[in-house]
DNA sequence: CTGAAAGCGCTTACAG
DNA sequence: CTGAAAGCGCTTACAG
């Protein structure tokens, strides 16, 4: 590959004037900056961005970390917010999480030694040594569909999920659902216990006070859904409705009752969370809460923008909020 | 940051040294290596990947183009892609080509600028800019889903999607079907002529020449196979299967069939293509090829490798074999 | 086993 | 408007 002495040379010229020419530097003449241009043409040059980030101290290099590539939620976000990004010149380092706590602390690792400019990070796994890491990075960060780790004040944009959660059951319960039950995340994760407190709280409100009967706790894939409608179902027959935490879950329990023959809406009410692509499929059309999933990109990557342009001044973290769509499982209960 | 040169002089050894030490040289002190790990870990050095990478001639990073990051089918792929990759210590960058030329070419740019070691490409545009740039690339390239531009010799992975037609075809036959019509892709586009031309060459060695009675051809999405299985049904009600060039559009037929009370599989057959994860859902159980995502992505990724360590020697093309999987929407044609 | 020096390919004050 | 020189942070012959 030819670099910026070889058309320095062949125009007989300092590689000074070369490099100014094409950075388009105003101390130059017209005449020379067409001459380098057509020289680089020639020699199909590209400068070096390992010479250039070194010295400049600059990469226009954003990482994002997601959870998993193959996981349909975050790849429509990752899409925005690459867009986004790449409009204002930077390119996107994916990372894979990959659902496992090294490769995250090692996409860490990497960003700093290859001088990203900026992180949007969603982790999985935030231990001690992630956090610690995390502390020593001075690299702009935002965290996206996350919250930072306790002791860190990375900004973040996400759903406000216990009030997304509350108006998922405000909507049921206007249907005249009372006897409502819920299909949960594992404990462990922050956004599900969110959506179980937007439950649990709408519930109480009402006067009802959801015990274990009312709720399977621990899932997240279709099949936990399925075998959760049942369980549920076992334990208190009289449900009209099912809170689903995530769509896979609702979908799930939709499975369990068409399984069942037990018809969707008029026997049993089920509300999903995440409107993804699936539940719009003509056999589902789950009512669901839908997640503003190209706004949060966007917002993520302006954010980031934002502080890599001041370094001081922190943004303020978002807390979007999400949209009830209503499809055709849920609806009201009928009052004998 | 702490450079190599502040750890130097922290230890009072010269950066050869530290260099050597860090590199797992053999010809350091066991005691110097030791102190100069330390070091490192109090100063929370990282060294920097830009002056290595500039140095070396090598960055350890590899691009991946993928037409869209929101792609479900391409993403598992590239999960693969990037494991392997991982494994062997190099770091992937994602291009989101975004169905869009002009990013296709800018990611081709990027990549020869930050001098990555390789390339795999799934490019949607191939024009004569596109191909113009690739000739010049001096970077080991692999193709992904697609054959290279004419002209150039690039190795490439990619699904036989002529001969795992055939397959799906020879199924149908079995079946008993003798009448079956096919939902088909853009004529542009490479995989979906050839899958057209298994259905095409298979209904020919049966003695029926299939007309444009039997086909509708130039969509890709669930809508597309809503409409196309009502015009197809309208211009040949005699249909007793079909075979629609993707699951989208298998699905799609699903769709409008169960909109117009057509039991499938045993009014209709509906053969799809892909096995996407659609596919497997409960009220769809869609008969269809599945590709073998994860392999073409492994063997991407070995092919590129073997060509980063051996730059005289091309491997071998491969074309792997599509797998059909049964599932509930094909069924033996009556015989009355 | 260790150090001094050159060099990777750029950019950017500084001087003219 | 242009050039010479220093320097970004490393690695790697070369010499000792």
């Amino acid at each position: 590959m030819a670099n910026i002495k070889d058309i320095a040379k062949h125009l007989g010229v300092s590689v000074s004037t070369v490099s100014r020419a094409m950075n388009n530097h105003p101390d130059v003449r017209e005449e020379t900056k067409q001459q380098v241009m057509e020289a680089i043409r020639l020699y199909n040059y590209r400068p070096n961005a390992l010479a250039k980030g070194l010295i400049q101290k600059k990469t226009f290099t954003i990482g994002l970390l997601v959870p998993d590539i193959s996981d349909p939620f975050p790849s429509s976000l990752s899409n925005a917010v690459e867009e986004t990004l790449f409009e204002h010149g930077y390119q996107v380092v994916f990372g894979n999480g990959n659902r496992n706590s090294d490769k995250e602390k090692q996409f860490l690792l990497n960003a700093v030694e290859r001088q990203f400019d900026g992180l949007i990070l969603t982790p999985d796994y935030m231990d001690e040594e992630f956090s610690e890491l995390l502390s020593n990075l001075e690299i702009p960060i935002v965290f996206l569909r996350r919250r930072p780790p306790a002791g860190l004040s990375f900004p973040f944009v996400d759903v406000d999920h216990y009030q997304a959660a509350k108006t998922a059951m405000q909507y049921l319960l206007e249907l005249g659902h009372r006897q409502i039950g819920f299909i949960g995340m594992p404990q462990t994760s922050f956004i599900g216990n969110e959506r179980l407190r937007g439950y649990t709280d709408v519930m109480r409100m009402h006067g009802i006070d959801p015990g274990p009967g009312h709720m399977i706790l621990g899932g997240r894939t279709i099949d936990n859904g399925r075998e959760a409608m049942g369980r549920l179902l076992d334990h208190n027959p009289d449900l009209t409705a099912v809170f689903a935490a995530n769509d896979l879950l609702g979908i799930g329990a939709l499975e369990w009752l068409a399984m069942h023959q037990i018809a969707v809406p008029d026997k049993l009410s089920v509300m999903g969370f995440d409107n993804l692509e699936y539940a719009g499929l003509y056999w589902i059309q789950l009512t669901t809460m839908e997640q503003p999933r190209r706004e949060m990109g966007v917002r993520a990557a302006q954010m980031l923008l934002q502080m890599i342009a001041n370094k001081e001044q922190a943004p303020e973290s978002d807390l979007m909020e999400a949209k009830l769509v209503i499809r055709k499982t849920c609806k009201a209960r009928l009052t004998h």
